[in-house]
DNA sequence: CGCATTCATTTAACATGTTAAGTATCTCCG
DNA sequence: CGGAGATACTTAACATGTTAAATGAATGCG
């Protein structure tokens, strides 16, 4: 309550506007915003220790789930553009964290996969990954976080297919 | 539907891992970040077109609202870190979009406070931002809408008080 | 008053987000 | 088979996220 700033939806509000616009601070894309960071600022002091970054920790639980995946696949997965994980690889590589290695059909294609190293480190930061997690489970309750995560997957899903007139134009 | 790679839940998993760990793509961090992305996917094009990016966008949401505003609450207000706010404000300073003058009481502050331009820009940007954001209720549904950010709001609330090991040691 | 401490903001350094352009490879059709 | 177009990935350029350190100004206390 009180660590809320001066709520400026009161008090003298000058009259810089015509069009009443949404408190921006209850906008939707902020409230996203601020619950993730309250969650991931759980997690980040951790990671920090084990010298990862949030997206890094992605690709690594990414690729500990499976054998080796494309580029392509793996950005989608951890949900990264491409050119954030291209520079990750490289980084990943040079630290032994992954290993890399041009699919043999295709030239273009370069297969990714955890490195012995690798697995080691995620066996390292798994158990207060898992442990943090539960404490977050446990003080929102299961059921709840339940229901929120399947409220953010319908959210998503019901603008799959929402796209601005920019996006229209670049179809081709 | 289609959209979604092939669930890596499935299939077959190597020997890579012991501690069964969440699918991270079901993760509360991820469901966040997919679900704050499919929003704000909506909104980029029309902001790029003003020349706007999503955090300068918040500040001068945030500054049309009020008067004029120290640095470090408009940081709160926007979300926003120090340095990021530092640089952001020098560039729409730069851009006539707001205006800086040092406190009387305390040569420290800076108060902020937007511009007649940037409320003219403003004023071009709403409409189409309201629209989408209209487009976005009515896909999703208000009353589910109003739902979801109050779990995020509880989700936030829950864990205002964690902080790990790492945090405690800092505080002196 | 003098100075160590605190505070507000900025700068620095490195990592990622975001869009555009580049490079190498592959595909397919004439 | 050969070159236009598509594809997979990388590089480039700029903006922000994140943490640490620096700077300049106020405060408190001896």
């Amino acid at each position: 309550m009180s660590k809320r700033p001066a709520d400026p939806a009161n008090g003298s509000v000058p009259a810089a506007r015509q069009v009443p616009m949404r408190d921006f601070s209850r906008s939707l894309p902020m409230s996203l915003l601020r619950a993730r960071e309250a969650v991931m600022r759980q997690f980040r002091p951790s990671l920090r220790e084990h010298g990862l970054t949030e997206q890094q920790w992605r690709i690594l639980r990414a690729l500990a789930a499976i054998e080796a995946v494309e580029v392509t696949e793996l950005a989608r997965t951890a949900f990264l553009l491409g050119p954030s994980l291209s520079r990750i690889l490289r980084d990943l590589e040079a630290r032994n964290l992954i290993e890399r290695k041009t699919a043999k059909a295709d030239q273009r294609r370069s297969m990714v996969s955890i490195s012995k190293e690798g697995v080691k480190l995620m066996a390292a930061v798994a158990p207060t990954s898992e442990a943090i997690y539960a404490e977050i489970t446990r003080r929102f309750g299961a059921r709840k976080l339940a229901e929120l995560q399947e409220m953010l997957g319908e959210l998503e899903h019901s603008l799959a297919g929402l796209r601005s007139a920019d996006d229209t134009l670049a179809e081709g």
